[in-house]
DNA sequence: ATTAATCTTGACCGTTCGGTCAGGTTTATT
DNA sequence: AATAAACCTGACCGAACGGTCAAGATTAAT
């Protein structure tokens, strides 16, 4: 069966490798030849696979869009608010953990007026976001959490968990010059849930 | 006495299209050329005023440091964690609205690995966040707000208020392609504050 | 009026960028 | 074994970058 395998291989390595320096030098600051080298490729290698930097950079970007909708499968599955979004956060907590590189590509792509995934923020990140502004809103209608715009509610979520993997480096720099710890992350964590989930009347 | 009256002069007017372009294109994606042409001057006029690239980003870093140091007046002189809290989140929420250029040059700065910054997060902001560390954690022994750690506190206010600067072309995607209005602002504010302050139980 | 200091600027420089390409090598197909 | 397809890569290119500089223009000090 391993027909493509070479070519899958090698897309992988480079992807892997343009993750790690678009996240450490952003799009103009990364080049092709850094890239290369952390792949353990020639340049002319990579321009075989992607044929622009742009063309690479695209697929960074598709590959952290995904992960990013996907983290919502909790908030979609559970009934009530708490339950709800305390997996959502966590969940989101969790990536900016696990995976800040890609939330630092996201960012910056944003931070420089996302002109290369407006279309997508428009189209689909709006339609998810419809989704899940109704959910809350029958939440509020309920009684369960007090009134509010539900979107300024997601982008709390999302601005807070993301800080996380976005400002690490300055987090570490007022946490004597040590990132935060599994127990200090973890702390943060719940910190966090209780502080939103009260926050709106969900608690207490 | 306007002595140094051409200097000042060009130097602010440099300064100011240093901000726009920086904001816009990241330090790496800014390009001298691009700012002279802002500033309305020939290329060689703003090397003659900044000896290098990295000088000119250095002085519109610490003037942004400043302004974001001077925000917390209100929080120094109020006695009581609402009032305290409350100016503190307003002022930092009508700094992203005035100048959301600034924020987003931290922003990158902060995202990059603050390679530029580093010390004066170390030294400066750290003895800064100290500080208001000690006053938070006064009200919570006296009972008036719930036991938490007090920097993640500041963390999640940084990140929310922060947040309507920095991912503002997020925003506008999911708003219509609008901008908030003045008052879908001013409403965002409201609610950011209810949030937080009735999330470490310091209402109701 | 003369000198000194400051300011201005077009032309230029070495370096690095993204991207190309011809020609060779390896792998898959028959 | 032969042919085709896919893969590899050193050498190269034009463009754009940050920065320099000498020579002239303007302003300030005497």
């Amino acid at each position: 069966m391993r027909k493509n395998q070479i070519r899958i291989n090698n897309e992988r390595k480079i992807l892997a490798a343009a993750v790690k320096i678009f996240a450490g030098y952003g799009y103009q600051g990364a080049t092709m030849r850094k890239i290369a080298e952390k792949a353990g490729l020639p340049k002319a290698n990579l321009h075989y696979y992607f044929q622009t930097k742009e063309q690479l950079y695209r697929q960074v970007l598709d590959g952290i869009f995904k992960d990013w909708l996907a983290a919502a499968n909790t908030f979609d599955e559970c009934e009530e608010p708490v339950e709800a979004l305390r997996g959502y956060i966590e969940k989101k907590m969790d990536l900016s953990r696990k995976r800040p590189l890609e939330s630092r590509i996201w960012a910056e792509e944003i931070l420089r007026g996302a002109p290369l995934i407006q279309d997508q923020l428009e189209q689909t990140l709006a339609a998810w976001l419809d989704t899940r502004v109704k959910r809350i809103t029958d939440w509020i209608n309920k009684g369960t959490i007090h009134a509010m715009n539900p979107r300024i509610l997601m982008y709390m979520i999302w601005a807070v968990t993301q800080h996380f993997a976005d400002f690490e480096s300055q987090i570490r720099a007022l946490n004597q010059k040590q990132n935060l710890s599994d127990e200090q992350f973890a702390k943060a964590k719940t910190q966090v849930v209780q502080t939103i989930l009260k926050g709106i009347g969900a608690l207490d």
